[in-house]
DNA sequence: CGCTCGATATTCT
DNA sequence: GAATATCGAGCGA
């Protein structure tokens, strides 16, 4: 088994870490029916979220009891369901100066467990099935359930792995509407899982 | 293809 | 009551 990333990996500059989780490995052992299941695979796209630095993060107004996560130790899973249908999950990170942060996972390229992120879709495109914050979870079997999971623990069902790290370029965020200028989303490029193209007319993936 | 809309938790106004 | 770190179904061109 891989190592999992220790906290010091979590404890530096939000888009730091953002950047760097661009080719680690997400892993969640969980159980589907009467089997243990490992699902895991690359992550291709992450957006950095701050604190009083940063209008569109959810820890900007002070901590409530969704975000508290962000404001907890580093490496930690903060899960929150939004638009009243889907989770979405990030990483506690943040440099020893700051009050709170996070890392949105929005986008994996499947390796491990694949037929069972596919029953958990309900769909077979391979690129369709972890390509967006809603979808990832749904294919790896994330609720708030896990919400707080310690990913520096290597025995946690829920953790990220070091793998090799991949080209990421920085790109706006997406689906904000404050803070627009921040270049903090990461994305390999030539992954054919990220949820949306770097430019162009038609950026959904489909 | 592109556009609109529903789902409806959590937080903000 | 409105907005939101989303997704997919339905409809029209």
């Amino acid at each position: 088994m891989t190592a999992c990333l220790p906290s010091s990996f979590y404890g530096r500059k939000t888009e730091d870490v953002a950047r760097d989780l661009v080719g680690m490995v997400l892993a969640h052992t969980l159980r589907v029916g009467s089997k243990m299941h490992r699902l895991a695979g690359v992550i291709v796209e992450t957006e950095a979220y701050g604190h009083a630095d940063d209008e569109a993060s959810h820890a900007y107004r002070g901590v409530t009891r969704r975000n508290a996560v962000m404001f907890g130790p580093v490496g930690r899973a903060y899960v929150y369901f939004t638009y009243g249908n889907h989770f979405c999950v990030n990483v506690s990170a943040r440099p020893p100066d700051a009050a709170a942060g996070a890392v949105l996972i929005r986008g994996i390229e499947p390796v491990e467990g694949i037929d069972v992120m596919k029953k958990l879709r309900g769909i077979g495109d391979v690129r369709l099935l972890a390509s967006g914050p809603g979808r990832l979870t749904q294919a790896f079997g994330i609720t708030c359930v896990q919400n707080g999971t310690d990913m520096t623990d290597c025995g946690s069902e829920l953790c990220i792995e070091k793998d090799a790290m991949r080209e990421a370029v920085a790109t706006p965020r997406v689906g904000i509407t404050r803070a627009t200028e921040k270049n903090w989303r990461f994305v390999d490029p030539s992954s054919p899982c990220i949820s949306r193209r770097i430019a162009g007319v038609s950026w959904q993936v489909k």
